[in-house]
DNA sequence: TGGCGTCTTTAACTTTTGTTGGAACCGCCA
DNA sequence: TGGCGGTTCCAACAAAAGTTAAAGACGCCA
């Protein structure tokens, strides 16, 4: 891939969110990122290391997730091209969780010194992504709702929804279809269930005919009903930079 | 309270997790804050305002919580004096959850033009502010882990480890006990359970000579065994300065 | 192409949690 | 001081989710 495409996915997403200045794109196209491939079911930095580069995702999935003493895994957020899921080592140097890949993936790798003097260059951009870092934040409130209030199928709606969302920002939802790389065994690490339970929602929502999940691919049967099940308010994704 | 002491609350608590320049403390120390008095159980700001300013505990204590369609609530997080919970609101205007009053409170309140003007005179505070948010946001990881993964007794005594460590650095706990002025039914909302089996859960805990919480103030029986059940690592809260 | 490993699917059973309804307790204040 | 409203506490039953075990599907590669 080019390196202007690199570039330009984020370039792309952050305008979504906030409105940018023109001298500041030109300073993210200037930035110096280094590519590396990454196979499926990767770390790419883990809970306790002390990062020292942030992340930015070229192409592939990837989740953060936590694990507990008794080896219980919960996933925190799904990623997706264009995003910087690890933005906040910058701060936070050591990190409190995995950043890990789902698909085979293509990373960029930004180091912390370069985008320290970024900010100090472009308060604008600081802003920027620190309004990132404050959407990443609201993206776990949500996350928090619904593993804690809803029932299982509507959780699981609530994340396809999500992530929908999101994909369709960067041109990736093809009519009622979009990508959702996880197995069930991850799909219960993410709703806070076990992967047999996974299996049963699953079933139970194929069967009332609302969504089907084939090997990571999402296909909605009955968007109201759909959309109904999951509760879903895109109000926490704050895609609007005047608001 | 003098307006003094308003502020040393604040600083107090910064000083923990980064490391602040004299001249930074100054600036901060001569923040203009409007406080006023709130009573117990009282909405600050709601899901869907728009803040103009945003809000430090000078005393008493709050939560963050959204609602969903179905009525249920879950509380977010506890918040307590030298806490700004809705800095965040500097950047993502609009509110995306509730933030209210848990016992009667003394809040200050300063205003986003106040904030944005100090961040351009230093970044330094800004970078704070930020890594405070960062922190927010880590805390809003472990909630999710906390009420995704952990069984009912376990999520309990998570939610007053990390309450515990919290009112330690600004002097509130006791002995082994502190306040945890929540009633069952929040107790329920912040651990996605219901009140009744939150009253199951404390009896268990108090049987089990744990834990007792009485009208508000926990009192710790058997530390290693409330420990051992909390499964608390305190990293996440990202407390000193220098990782 | 056959076999191996991973993922999916399912069933039977257990445990945890939710629901309903009601009694006891407690602080507040008329 | 008596009653009222909000908590706390509890029991019986229902529903949701976890556990265990095993069979089937599927993709990969030797």
């Amino acid at each position: 891939m080019p390196s202007d495409a690199i570039r330009a996915a984020l370039i792309k997403r952050l305008r979504i969110s906030s409105a940018i200045a023109e001298e500041d794109i030109r300073e993210i196209e200037a930035l110096p990122i280094s590519v590396r491939q990454y196979p499926a079911e990767t770390a790419v930095v883990r809970d306790g290391e002390r990062a020292t580069e942030c992340c930015l995702i070229v192409d592939g999935f990837c989740v953060r997730s936590k694990t507990i003493a008794s080896g219980k895994r919960q996933i925190l957020s799904i990623h997706i091209p264009g995003e910087i899921p690890d933005l906040m080592s910058l701060f936070l140097h050591v990190m409190d969780h995995d950043l890990s890949t789902l698909t085979p993936s293509t990373l960029g790798f930004i180091s912390h010194e370069t985008l320290q003097k970024l900010h100090r260059r472009s308060p604008g951009i600081a802003e920027m992504f620190w309004r990132d870092t404050l959407i990443d934040s609201a993206m776990f409130r949500e996350w928090i709702v619904n593993v804690g209030q809803r029932p299982a199928p509507a959780r699981l709606a609530h994340v396809m929804i999500e992530l929908r969302e999101r994909l369709r920002i960067i041109g990736r939802v093809d009519g009622g279809n979009f990508d959702m790389p996880l197995t069930q065994e991850q799909i219960g690490e993410a709703l806070g269930i076990t992967a047999v339970h996974a299996n049963r929602v699953i079933r139970q929502l194929r069967q009332d005919g609302i969504v089907e999940l084939n090997r990571g691919r999402v296909n909605v049967l009955d968007e109201r009903k759909f959309q109904e099940l999951a509760d879903f308010d895109n109000r926490y994704l704050h895609q609007s930079p005047t608001l």
